[in-house]
DNA sequence: ACAAAAAAGTGATCTGGATCACATCTTTTC
DNA sequence: GAAAAGATGTGATCCAGATCACTTTTTTGT
């Protein structure tokens, strides 16, 4: 069975609930639902590699494939959850709100499963999830997912380690954060951004500087001013929303000693 | 199998590697190795509830009990990993060294399992382990522990509901760490105490002031002035290392606001 | 029981980065 | 293509909490 799309984007989910804004039935009427033969998949997980073919096949049969373009929401915190969202392609903010401010918990690149901790955690979403570049997202059923991690071990220990190199990044970032002051921490940035989601010294910037710095505990301000010191200390060049680290050595000194 | 007590414990890898001091060879001395029956056991986790008698058998006989007393080490960062410790029984710190200061990353009460993601990580423990009173450890070989996920998708899914509901637990404490001021965070970590850890209002303080500091990213001082403050203001009764809340509703709000 | 070592408390000072209040530059929108 | 909206840059000011340099209290070891 494949879910109609209504049931699986967030928009969608303003439907039922909210008056329509002229914004939101177009983004329905875009969305296109993608039947999705999970076999085949050229972007299949680490997780997916260990199923069998039955084991796809009640994959496939449950799962949907919807394209998001850039800023538009996944999942929205707060709101019933869509089921388990798989990163086919593209890029994408995981994001909560706190006392005082917007947080980015974590930027995905495919190919990674988001949203397996808010099934657990009830029928609502934990956290909002935007896409930064246009993304391919398949929908999975979270009774699927469940019943997949039951019928086969290999799949739960995939997931398993998934969940184990979150955590062992989390408490990383976490004492980062903490323990560094703004020019270690947005040089760390940047040092992820290229080596961990473009594999690339020279990236468009994907985050405008709000988001820097909701993402490295900072505030707008104090984001540019140490973009502009990077930049006049010739650790990167900057043009347009192009940035190129020319210096990747000073930075991961400073990223380090923070 | 059992393994030799030599091996579990964090003091005796020390055994092998550096020149016994007398402390060290006390400590070992005093270790005692207990045969594990998982079948009866009485602190049996939520986990190995769906183990049958076979896979529990396989458990016992791959598992092994040890005591550790308030500030031994049960992990140390950076040595080689001793498996997966279960927290039968006790309380117990998990910390880990940043570029300017140790950091507490998670107070963890029984039951659970600790040293999971370490195991994925290679061979070497990614944070430390203290005993905050006496504690009681299950260590159980990391093939094992892999051997029944891949055996009993039931188990497999348990250890995912659990690493889940940490997933959450971060990026709640990472808002509320970056978000809010001092007085917030000490509020956040006596009510944590209070409810999470001994279901009291009224308890014996298990960290000094810098491990406090340590727990809510702030330094000794400061954690000293805030508790000050808030007996002065009647939130709390100090008396000796026992703490007790007083006035639970203004701590929550004080908490909830920052 | 006493000396030594930790832990806790206290006041004075300093500072990184938040905050505020704008100016400028860029992108949408109609 | 002009106007509105949004993103970025810049200087001035402020303050929470770190840091320092002690004293006092408590715990530990012998």
């Amino acid at each position: 069975m494949i879910w109609i799309t209504s049931f699986l984007c967030d928009e969608s989910q303003s439907f039922s609930t909210f008056a329509i804004t002229k914004k939101v039935a177009n983004t329905i009427k875009m969305k296109q639902l993608e039947k999705t033969n999970c076999e085949a998949c050229r972007f299949k997980s680490c997780a997916a590699e260990v199923l069998d073919s039955n084991e796809l096949q009640i994959m496939a049969q449950n799962c949907s494939g919807v394209v998001f373009k850039r800023h538009e929401r996944i999942f929205r915190e707060g709101r019933p959850h869509s089921g388990i969202a798989y990163v086919k392609s593209g890029l994408v903010k995981l994001h909560k709100t706190g006392p005082s401010h917007e947080q980015i918990l974590k930027i995905i690149r495919p190919p990674q499963y988001i949203g397996i901790p808010t099934v657990l955690a009830g029928k609502v979403n934990q956290y909002s999830v935007t896409a930064l570049e246009t993304t391919h997202i398949c929908f999975i059923s979270s009774d699927t997912f469940r019943r997949l991690i039951l019928l086969n071990g290999r799949f739960g220990n995939e997931i398993i380690n998934t969940l184990c190199q979150d955590e062992l990044e989390y408490f990383h970032r976490s004492i980062n954060q903490a323990q560094k002051q703004i020019h270690g921490r947005v040089a760390g940035a940047l040092l992820f951004l290229a080596e961990h989601i473009f594999d690339n010294d020279t990236f468009n910037m994907p985050l405008n500087r709000t988001d820097l710095g909701d993402f490295v505990h900072a505030r707008r301000e104090s984001v540019t001013r140490t973009l502009i010191n990077f930049r006049n200390d010739n650790l990167i060049a900057v043009s347009g929303h192009t940035i190129t680290i020319t210096d990747k050595e000073k930075l991961r000194t400073i990223s380090k000693l923070g």
